[in-house]
DNA sequence: AAGAGTCGCAACCGCACTCAC
DNA sequence: AGTGAGTGCGGTTGCGACTCT
């Protein structure tokens, strides 16, 4: 259908902020708080893309940003999210408060893809480098959505806005970008499902996916129970859910199984 | 000292998704 | 149901800073 540009391009600055633009922006959006972006810019007199303007704000002039090196516990965080969950940058940011989807995948470009590479991994597939991959595992698609389908049965969608990305089709099946989460080593039989304080963590709630009709457990699922039954389960204070358990220890990262 | 090469990060681009109409 | 505006996301690029020769 063909798309309108998101900005008048010829009057709009790019490259670098200047000192003004962002006290411009950051004084806007103090006054009126974020949101409406394409009108932003105007509204703030601003010669900037709204997009430009969402940009800096997220990834440089939010209060609640945390500057500096990520720590080694970050490092390690990073890693092990990324193996579940492989490019989504978003969705591990989600995970690291303070940190931005852009700010992380930087990094791993420029610092933990190394790292990964001088331990021996293939910071692709988080996998011994030069190791065929071919052995046992659960795998998570985020190609071939169909197959998936079968081994997540899933008629409703799921409700978790993130989750509901997982692409419907292959786009590209050279490539491969399948994730696996596999059991431990030792293990030949299915993981047992997560349990912490006597409950049971089911596989869609371990990936945060809230009130999932696919839930099998009694943590996130709406399905039987009342949507404050995840929150009252959970120890995020901001979402009421804790994603893969990491902020109650349900689930260590320090423990997740990479392969 | 200076030019070349490399690195790291901020910003841009284009596609995909959601939602209102 | 179709369309378009608004927004979010991941990949890529540009450029300044730093290191090497």
């Amino acid at each position: 259908m063909g798309r309108s540009p998101c900005c008048e391009k010829a009057h709009t600055n790019k490259g670098a902020w200047t000192k003004e633009e962002d006290d411009r922006l950051i004084a806007y959006i103090r006054a009126h708080g974020e949101g409406c972006w394409r009108s932003l810019p105007k509204a703030a007199g601003l010669l900037r893309c709204g997009k430009s303007c969402r940009l800096r704000w997220i990834n440089y002039l939010r209060p609640d940003l945390k500057r500096g090196n990520f720590s080694e516990e970050e490092d390690e965080l990073i890693i092990k999210l990324h193996g579940l969950l492989g490019n989504k940058w978003s969705l591990i940011a989600g995970r690291l408060p303070g940190r931005t989807d852009n700010e992380i995948k930087n990094y791993w470009n420029t610092h933990i893809r190394r790292k990964l590479m001088n331990r021996g991994i293939d910071p692709a597939t988080h996998r011994p480098l030069g190791e065929a991959s071919h052995d046992v595992t659960t795998t998570i698609s985020f190609g071939g959505a169909k197959e998936e389908k079968e081994k997540i049965s899933n008629p409703n969608g799921f409700i978790h806005k993130e989750e509901k990305k997982i692409p419907v089709q292959e786009k590209c099946p050279d490539l491969n970008l399948d994730l696996r989460i596999s059991p431990p080593l030792h293990q030949t039989t299915q993981p047992e499902p997560l349990k912490t304080g006597g409950r049971t963590l089911c596989f869609i709630c371990s990936l945060g996916v809230k009130n999932s009709k696919d839930c099998t457990c009694s943590i996130g699922s709406s399905a039987g129970s009342s949507s404050s039954s995840s929150s009252s389960g959970s120890s995020n204070s901001s979402t009421g859910y804790d994603f893969l358990g990491l902020n109650s220890g349900l689930l260590d990262y320090r423990s997740l199984e990479m392969k």
